[in-house]
DNA sequence: CGACGATAAGTTGCTTAACTACCTATTGCG
DNA sequence: CGCAATAGGTAGTTAAGCAACTTATCGTCG
């Protein structure tokens, strides 16, 4: 698949394990206030130190998403002559990632407790 | 899609938030001692209290695939007229189970931290 | 006897979504 | 000018869980 086993591997090995819980994170980051897309992922990359240090061809698409479904809203400016597209959460916004993160809660408690060890019920 | 809305919803609703996160769960039930692929399944549905009752097109392919990589082996026999795939961990599986749980409570521990609403560093 | 449900093991094709690899554009530094 | 950082994007690939279906055995209900 890849050339190189060996040297730099600038993409978070977590990968594909992300999926499904990308953008409970992206409108965690937007809670805080507006921000554009190139904060957002400088954001998560910060506050995950460097764990999720997301290609902005998983950003970007993802923040899109998020718009179209209305869960965010996105204005242009212009800064030091570079555009810039501002996300905020809407409404529908803040009531998504409400249940999400109790989503996440019940699902990451779930797998925790698979994951612990105990005996299974044994079956037949 | 289908017919009703309302009513029974018998799949799950996390879909495909468990994206990555299968293997571990099928490699930790099966840590516990030798089952079959529909003993697995259904371990994981009472283990979970009922949230992850996934369907025979996720467990078989996928119990399959940790074959294939050498994680598990199986051995048919017959019971009661009806055939088995008995499938146990290989010392590969074990290792893999135990670097897995410790990338999932990374995982975790970083998705929490991240959820829970704190000041995000400022960028710029 | 036939229908049906539970057990048991698959297979096929669909879909979602993150990723890789590209591209455009501006500012500032050397 | 070349290059890095900032800023925003797109096209195509791939992984993997899912829905729906098939085969088969056994027990039970009518």
């Amino acid at each position: 698949m890849n050339g190189g086993e060996s040297g730099s591997r600038p993409s978070n090995a977590d990968a594909q394990a992300l999926k499904g819980h990308l953008d409970v994170l992206l409108l965690a980051v937007l809670e805080d206030g507006p921000r554009h897309g190139y904060a957002v992922k400088e954001a998560l990359r910060e506050g995950s130190d460097g764990r999720f240090d997301l290609p902005t061809g998983t950003v970007y698409p993802a923040l899109y998403r998020l718009e179209r479904e209305g869960l965010i809203t996105g204005t242009w400016s212009r800064v030091d002559g570079r555009r810039r597209r501002t996300y905020q959460l809407t409404p529908a916004g803040h009531l998504r990632l409400r249940t999400d993160r109790g989503h996440w809660r019940e699902f990451a408690a779930t797998i925790s407790t698979l994951l612990e060890g105990k005996p299974w019920p044994a079956t037949g």
